[in-house]
DNA sequence: CGGATTTTGTTCTCGCGTTCACAAACTCCT
DNA sequence: AGGAGTTTGTGAACGCGAGAACAAAATCCG
């Protein structure tokens, strides 16, 4: 967030800017980020501020984002479609190597450039690029299994689009993003607004219920 | 999460389940899934567990799924499509009722059976059908000026896959969604277990910086 | 019918992340 | 050169969520 809070800034041909200002720009409190910032070093200068572009650089450099990372999308269907187009993962320094679905009649057809292929080329490919990091697009049922082909493959790191929770050896990294998981939060707090201001007593809520 | 891993055991035909089965399956501490649902009230039964369907209906209820949410999709490039076209808003009680975008060259464009509208049809849309949530998926410059207007017709939830930082009112709910992020904090990682397998010294780690 | 067993609901404790607050350090201006 | 004004880096306090642990309650079985 904080990286991409300093691009913004220096598009706008600031050189400089205050924890202050870096922390409104990223949307957390400006204590946050000083401590966030002093656990990779002292790149500020007191009664100054920080140089935008010498910790962009520091950050960018201590996440990684430096390098190159070949990924791996599992299940061509509409999110990896859009995963496959997506110009952020690009710009960011990750590169598509290869689409793989389990279904032939999407075989052989050009996403964003790239063919898709049969998933069991997983290892060739894996191999060939040297590909750390994959993600599953793919159906919640069929989620576990490719999961663990990837795990067997070598990959350490999955993202996860299917709402399936994925059992993996400890060293291997899952983080998970569920679109609609997301929505239901905010339909949660939706129905507590309507509730709390016509009347409160038609559901049971949270903070009756604590007490 | 607990409704979905609830989902997953109904289908399976399983009717009665523990704290201990039900926290496996959503991937979390039992100890942990107990406070929660005692925060909805004692839909258990000691010495036996809890019965699925019941406790499937009553955190149903709570949050709001057993209703019908109209959402509102701003944006309509790769992503918007995928989010038009993923079939878990539907089957978890979101209906998207409009497609806006404010590049003419998609508009009347069918996707997912709905056309796409230009963006000033907002206020006449969300009037219509009394939409409070709206979803966007916009570029990141267009972000701000499309979350000010989806609160300026009466919008108060809004989830936003736009890399940016928005600033609304209170009592509007904002959550974000972003896919590239997800990515990077897998890379950190990976690229970690790459130095401390090989040369611890040559990044500075957290770990070392923090000491 | 009563003890053994199972499982929930809840209390207590621990650890962690966030925030406050302030000293150290740097710049600017006179 | 020196004081006033800024801003960072960090120690201390706070709040909160997670996990361990246990009492209460229900079932099972002899």
């Amino acid at each position: 967030m904080y990286l991409r809070a300093l691009t913004a800034l220096a598009e706008s041909g600031i050189r400089t800017c205050s924890s202050e200002d870096l922390a409104v720009a990223a949307g957390v409190n400006s204590a946050k980020l000083r401590k966030d910032l002093s656990y990779l070093g002292s790149y500020g200068t007191r009664g100054v501020g920080y140089d935008v572009d010498y910790l962009r650089y520091q950050i960018a450099r201590e996440i990684g984002v430096t390098q190159d990372w070949p990924v791996v999308i599992v299940g061509i269907g509409n999110l990896g479609h859009a995963l496959a187009n997506y110009s952020g993962f690009r710009s960011r320094g990750f590169r598509v190597v290869a689409l793989l679905d389990a279904d032939p009649h999407v075989h052989d057809e050009l996403v964003a450039g790239v063919a898709v292929r049969p998933f069991d080329d997983l290892e060739a490919i894996v191999a060939e690029h040297g590909v750390a990091i994959g993600v599953i697009a793919t159906p919640a049922v069929a989620a576990q299994n490719v999961a663990d082909r990837m795990v067997a493959t070598g990959i350490t790191s999955i993202l996860n689009f299917a709402p399936a929770v994925l059992a993996v050896p400890d060293g291997v990294d899952v983080r998970k993003v569920d679109l609609s998981i997301e929505l239901q939060i905010l339909a949660y707090h939706e129905q507590r607004k309507a509730h709390d201001a016509g009347d409160p007593a038609a559901v049971p809520g949270v903070e009756e219920a604590a007490l």
